[in-house]
DNA sequence: AGGAGCTTGGA
DNA sequence: CCAAGCTCC
């Protein structure tokens, strides 16, 4: 008996057609697919700027099928429920989708998949979101890496399946469920700050994310070992908001990277190393998902982290006017574009966990609401790294002197100048969209001041390294 | 993926 | 006087 009941494709942070496991698998079977994404209790649950770009997204994925004359069914509600009910309106005999790693992911898709098998309908899981599946790195003594180094040296020499096309047709089923309309859902609602400013910053869509791939591998990813520390120029690869939705595979960015390697670029195994760093985000998480909302040392726990939000140097910090102006730079590029660069992101966390004695919390909880490239396990590694209660973290008494840090790595200024407008006779579009993009009631004006800054910052290490020196553990 | 303070060995 | 090296946090 051949079975020719629709397959169910189910996407969540795998919004792309090309290198895509489960979609390749569904279309190979040829029978009918049909996509869907559900607006569920985790969807709702992300914060203001991801959730934004996540509507981006699906509106461009959308597109994208219709173009292969397919669809993009959308529908709100509990997973479960809303499978069972697209299974019952289109006889469909079958659920894949790619497999994701954070704690409520996992317990929602195992309670699918237990309870779609029970119903007799077929629930196929597939890898996508990673390289490596986290249960298959382990050390010697079968434990999983908690050092990136020794990671790193496990996965690096593994074969990656070469990335797969994207399927040539992508078979209608005989008749289509009903979709809700993504405007209904109003994703942007959320965005106190404007959207309209961070809007052009967004770069949507699998195929904007491989002509940057492309042209980061022509212009960038030779110099990557130095550019990529350099946050006044262009020398990332800024991918991270297409990884966080599945626009663009580890998969063909590992493979891009090895060619790059042969062709003997500098700075290509750095990045192979760099999207490393991401699964090993992944490995940890995975292993430990306590990681996400504890410190992962738990003896970190006794520390006097300050956790009042309401403290005034943690709306400074959070409002970019600390008056330092590496950390107040980084707190306004992300306001204004929704991603912040990597040495910035190191800088303000060291900043607001050392010199500000904030718990990482507070800093993981700004980002996860205002990084469109937010990422889960990213977030939490990168906080508690920074912290010095994660795993392979730094050292806490390793403090940035966000100054110094500036004569390293802005030496010419380009980045603290495109975004601090303040003092300056003619500030650049850029520093003045910060104005336009952060809540009125902020009341900033480029017309202010440049602040002093709220802590010096030498009071402000000897602060956290007295606190250091002090603890009970 | 640090910084500061100090010593040392050379201009 | 200063860069490089070392140590401690």
């Amino acid at each position: 008996m051949s079975d020719n009941s629709p397959i169910i494709m189910w996407f969540r942070r795998d919004l792309r057609l090309s290198d895509h496991p489960a979609l390749t698998a569904a279309c190979q079977s040829g029978r009918p697919v049909i996509p869907l994404f559900i607006h569920d209790a985790q969807s709702e649950a992300l914060g203001a700027a991801p959730k934004f770009r996540l509507g981006l997204a699906l509106g461009c994925l959308g597109e994208t099928l219709a173009d292969k004359g397919s669809r993009l069914i959308l529908r709100r509600g509990d997973a479960l429920e809303v499978l069972r009910e697209v299974i019952e309106t289109t006889g469909a005999g079958a659920v894949y989708w790619s497999r994701l790693y954070d704690p409520a992911a996992i317990d929602r898709d195992t309670k699918v998949k237990e309870t779609l098998k029970d119903n007799g309908v077929e629930a196929c899981s597939f890898a996508g979101h990673l390289m490596f599946e986290p249960w298959t790195v382990e050390t010697k003594t079968g434990g999983f890496y908690k050092v990136f180094t020794p990671y790193w040296k496990a996965v690096r020499g593994r074969d990656v399946a070469a990335p797969l096309a994207t399927p040539s047709d992508i078979p209608a089923p005989p008749n289509w469920p009903e979709s809700a309309a993504l405007d209904d859902w109003q994703m942007d609602a959320e965005m106190q700050r404007g959207r309209d400013v961070v809007r052009p910053y967004v770069r949507l869509g699998e195929a904007a994310a491989q002509a940057r791939l492309g042209s980061f591998m022509a212009h960038i990813v030779e110099g990557y070992d130095e550019s990529r520390d350099m946050p006044g120029e262009d020398g990332t690869s800024a991918l991270s908001e297409n990884l966080s939705l599945g626009e663009i595979s580890p998969t063909q960015c590992w493979h891009a990277g090895q060619r790059a390697m042969q062709e003997g670029k500098r700075g290509a195994e750095t990045f192979l190393k760099e999207l490393a760093w991401r699964e090993f985000a992944y490995h940890l998480m995975y292993h430990t998902p306590r990681i996400l909302d504890q410190n992962w040392r738990e003896e970190w726990q006794a520390f006097p982290w300050n956790e009042d939000e309401r403290r005034v140097e943690v709306l400074a910090w959070k409002q970019g006017r600390t008056g330092v102006p590496f950390v107040d730079a980084a707190m306004r590029e992300l306001q204004v574009t929704g991603r912040m660069h990597n040495r910035g992101r190191m800088i303000v966390a060291s900043y607001l966990t050392k010199h500000l004695m904030c718990h990482w919390r507070i800093g993981q909880k700004w980002f996860e609401e205002h990084l469109i490239d937010w990422d889960p396990a990213n977030n939490a590694m990168g906080w508690q790294w920074a912290a010095g209660s994660g795993p392979d973290a730094t050292p806490f008494f390793r403090i940035f002197n966000p100054d110094t840090q500036l004569d390293r790595f802005d030496k010419g200024r380009d980045y603290t100048r495109r975004w601090i407008a303040e003092g300056r006779a003619k500030p650049g579009d850029e520093a003045l969209a910060y104005f336009d993009a952060i809540p009125r009631r902020w009341g900033r004006s480029p017309e202010d001041d440049y602040p002093d800054p709220i802590v010096d910052l030498s009071e402000g290490r000897e602060r956290a390294l007295d606190a250091y020196r002090n603890r009970d553990f």
